[in-house]
DNA sequence: ACACGATTTCAGTATCACCTGAACTCACTG
DNA sequence: CAGTGAGTTCAGGTGATACTGAAATCGTGT
């Protein structure tokens, strides 16, 4: 891992932690996008970023559990590789749409407390997750075309 | 502020508390969104929540940093109140825009560390990005208009 | 100018999540 | 079956941050 690439690692890392991630969960997470070759060990990250076996182990759960990275086999080797999944950036982007719904299920759970007083506070809310709730999967679809058809 | 005021505060709290957020800026969120009337002074929502009148300034601060919440000020009466904004979760929608857009910063920012090996890591982000970047101002005037004129 | 309530600031405390390091488990090898 | 190396688990240390309570400040009316 040469100075470049630490740089970059730390600039991502910085990013997802504004928004309240772990740093080596971050870390992690840089690094599975630049490494070479894609596939790497526990034991290699851990040495690779300085971190634990232990925060290896528990922060790469997190990353497969949240369907970002994905176990492999290389051929010829028993030990467990790593990578970054394949779609995976469309995966999260995917998953918002259950977000969606949550929101829209807090501000319809409302409704014993609908304030008289401008309710709209509330039920703007409840229309704007009904709004995205029926957009997104159409957007999903143009995106993956999009994706799939090599852009830009 | 009744049992169930209480009861739906909580809600809320707990929803947004998952995503990083402090309990006392997500009780006075969720509590701007039910009581009556809409406008409250720091006072009435330390007393309402239980909270210092510490926590109120500092939490409020937050709030109407992001746009969340403004100040008025009600005739006849010099003492600030605060409420939830018009069009708050319509505002919250729109500032994910810089959100796509620093996603694509990095996304591009990684040029000099690109891998040989599968860059699509790097580089369907940044696609990704560019997507939402061109989709995004369409779909809020979309959703716009759906709010003004009414919907469900 | 003074008094009073509302708000801000800040030092101190408590809480919580991350990270480490060591002990443990498991799978494979000689 | 002992040995090795990878991965997991977990108790404990550490650092960050939310919250409190009290003192300082501000803004307004008398």
């Amino acid at each position: 891992m040469n100075d470049a690439q630490h740089q970059y690692v730390d600039k991502v890392a910085t990013f997802f932690t504004m928004f309240g991630s772990a740093r080596a969960w971050a870390e992690i997470l840089g690094w599975l996008m630049i490494c070479e070759p894609a596939e790497r060990t526990q034991a290699q990250i851990a040495e690779d970023l300085g971190l634990s076996a232990g925060t290896v182990s528990t922060q790469l759960r997190a990353h497969v559990q949240l369907g970002m990275v994905e176990q492999v086999r290389v051929r010829g080797d028993r030990t467990q590789r790593y990578r970054l999944r394949p779609g995976a950036w469309f995966e999260v982007m995917s998953s918002e749409l259950g977000r969606i719904h949550a929101m829209g299920d807090i501000a319809r759970a409302a409704g014993p407390v609908l304030p008289r007083d401008r309710p709209e506070r509330v039920t703007e809310l409840a229309d704007l997750a009904d709004f995205f709730a029926r957009e997104w999967p159409p957007l999903l679809e143009r995106m993956q075309a999009n994706l799939t058809k090599g852009p830009s």
